[in-house]
DNA sequence: CAAATAGTGTCTTTTAGACATTATTAA
DNA sequence: TTAATAATGTCTAAAAGACACTATTTG
C-alpha cells in the first residue's frame, strides 16, 4: 500500500442548493487562489466511492446526510493542468502524512456526483486549506478551475433528467408544506413555470402527498393547506419511478 | 510518469447485442480460468477514459465503432479479490513491458460503459490472453468474476432508461429495414411485447423514419415495406428526446 | 375594500390503448 | 387454397393543457 490514498483518483461533488425560488451551487475558492472550483477529494483505499464523496463533502463543505448521487467520470491527461490552479507552498491537497500534491500527477480522472439541499437551513464550513466556501446562483457561476464548468453543466442535466422520473422534496422542504411550495421547488429545479391548476391535480392524483387537516398563516393572505410526504408511496415512486411532467 | 497506464482504474464494457428477436451480451474467458468476466482494460496515461474504452473493446473483443455510453464508476477495497480468479504465470494482464499484474493493486475503480451493436454482423475476436469470447443470452449468464454481475445488471437498467428517451436502431438495423423490424428490436431491448398497430403510429407519426418507395421480400407472406432513418430528424431526436414508450 | 395569494372545475385537444379485418406472397 | 405475415382505422379512456373565477386573510 503506498500510501492512504488511491491515486490517480478524486470525486468532485456538485452540490446543488434549493430555497425560495433560487437554485445555487456549493463552490470552493482555494487559499491564495482567485478561480473557485467544486469540492472535491480523494478517495481512502479503505472506503467506496461512494463513501469517500460523503466524507469529502463533510471535510470541505460541513455538509453531512447528503444524497449524493453518480452521474459521470471525468478523465484525460491535461484536464487538471489549468494556469489559473495555483497550488500552496506547504501542499494545500495534502489530506494525510503519506500524501504529497496529489494533482501534479500526470493523470487525473474524476468521479461526479451531484445532490439537492436546502441551502439556507444547512450551516456550510470551508475547509482547511479553503479561503471561501459559498452558494453561487446558475447565473453567476464564474469560470471554475480545471473541466469543472463542464461538470457542473452535465451534472444540471442529470439532475433534471432525475426529477422527470423521481419525487423529490423530501430534503428540501419543510416537514409540513403547502402546494404551492412544492411546485416553486419543482419550478425552480426544472427552470420553467408550471400551471397552478394542473400542478395541483398532478401532484395530488400522484398520491405521494397526505393532505393535514392544518393550515399556514402567510400574513394579509388566504392561508394554504399543509401537506406532508405519504412515507410509502414516496419510497415506492423512488423505487418504480414516478413521471409528473416530460 | 512511472508507467503508461493509469494504476488503479479500469474501464468496464458491457456490450450488448441484438439480433433477431434476442440481446445478448459479450463476455470473456481470460486463459486458465473458468469463470466469465466483462471485457475490461487499463486506460494509457495519454487517453481520455472515453478512448480507452474503445480501444479495449477494440483490444478485447476486436469491435470497432460501438457507441459507448458510460454509466457508473465502481470502487471500493476488495472490488477486485475473487477466489475464482485465476492470474496467469505470466501476467495476463500486463499490457506493455512496464505494466505489472495491475488488478492485484489494492484498490481498483472501474468506470463502466455500455453499448448495443449488432452481434450477427459483427466478428469478434479474443484478445491475447483470453481463452474464449462468447455472446451470451441475458438468461444464461453465469456468475461472473468480481461485481461483474451488479455491472451487467445496472448496465442494462441505463440501457432500458435510455431507449425510453432516445430513438435507437441506427447501430443495430440494416440500412433499410421493416416496420416489423424495428418493433421487435424496441420489443427485445424493453423486454415487453407491443402493440403492432399502435407501434406504427407511433413511430410513423415520431417523424424518424422515411417511407422508402420499396419492399422487402420475405418469402411466402406479404412483403413489408422498407424505411430508413431520415438523418436530421435521428439526430434531433438524440439531442432533445424522444420519448416513444413510457 | 384593496391587495395578495390559495383553491378549484371545465372544456378541448392530444395521446394511449384496445381491438379485427383485409392484403399479399409463395408453396 | 392455405399459411404466414403486413398494413391499417376506429373507438374509448385517460391525460395534458388552456383557461377564470371565487375564497381567504389582513391592513
Amino acid at each position: 500500500m503506498e500510501n492512504n490514498y488511491v491515486s490517480h483518483l478524486s470525486v468532485d461533488n456538485v452540490i446543488f442548493g434549493y430555497h425560495g425560488k433560487e437554485i445555487r451551487v456549493l463552490l470552493l475558492r482555494l487559499r491564495n487562489n482567485t478561480h473557485w472550483m467544486l469540492p472535491g477529494g480523494f478517495i481512502k483505499n479503505t472506503e467506496s466511492i461512494l463513501d469517500a464523496a460523503k466524507r469529502v463533502a463533510q471535510e470541505r463543505t460541513g455538509l453531512t446526510n447528503l444524497y449524493l448521487e453518480q452521474f459521470k467520470s471525468y478523465g484525460n491527461k491535461n484536464r487538471t493542468k489549468d494556469s489559473n490552479f495555483i497550488p500552496l507552498d506547504n501542499n494545500p491537497l495534502q489530506f494525510d502524512n503519506n500524501t504529497s500534491l496529489r494533482i501534479n500527477e500526470s493523470y487525473f480522472a474524476s468521479i461526479s456526483f451531484y445532490t439537492l439541499t436546502e441551502f439556507s437551513k444547512v450551516e456550510i464550513s470551508k475547509g482547511e486549506f479553503d479561503a471561501e466556501a459559498k452558494w453561487f446562483s446558475l447565473e453567476e457561476i464564474p469560470t471554475l478551475l480545471f473541466d469543472h464548468n463542464q461538470i457542473l453543466k452535465d451534472a444540471l442535466v442529470a439532475l433534471r433528467l432525475h426529477v422527470n422520473h423521481f419525487p423529490i422534496g423530501k430534503q428540501l422542504l419543510e416537514e409540513k408544506f403547502t402546494i404551492p411550495e412544492i411546485q416553486a421547488l419543482y419550478e425552480t429545479i426544472l427552470g420553467k413555470t408550471l400551471d397552478r391548476r394542473n400542478f395541483s391535480k398532478k401532484i395530488i392524483n400522484s398520491g405521494i402527498l397526505n393532505k393535514l387537516d392544518e393550515i399556514k398563516k402567510i400574513g394579509a393572505h388566504r392561508s394554504p393547506n399543509l401537506y406532508n410526504f405519504n412515507e410509502e408511496k414516496y419510497l415506492e415512486a423512488l423505487k418504480n419511478g414516478l413521471i409528473l411532467f416530460v
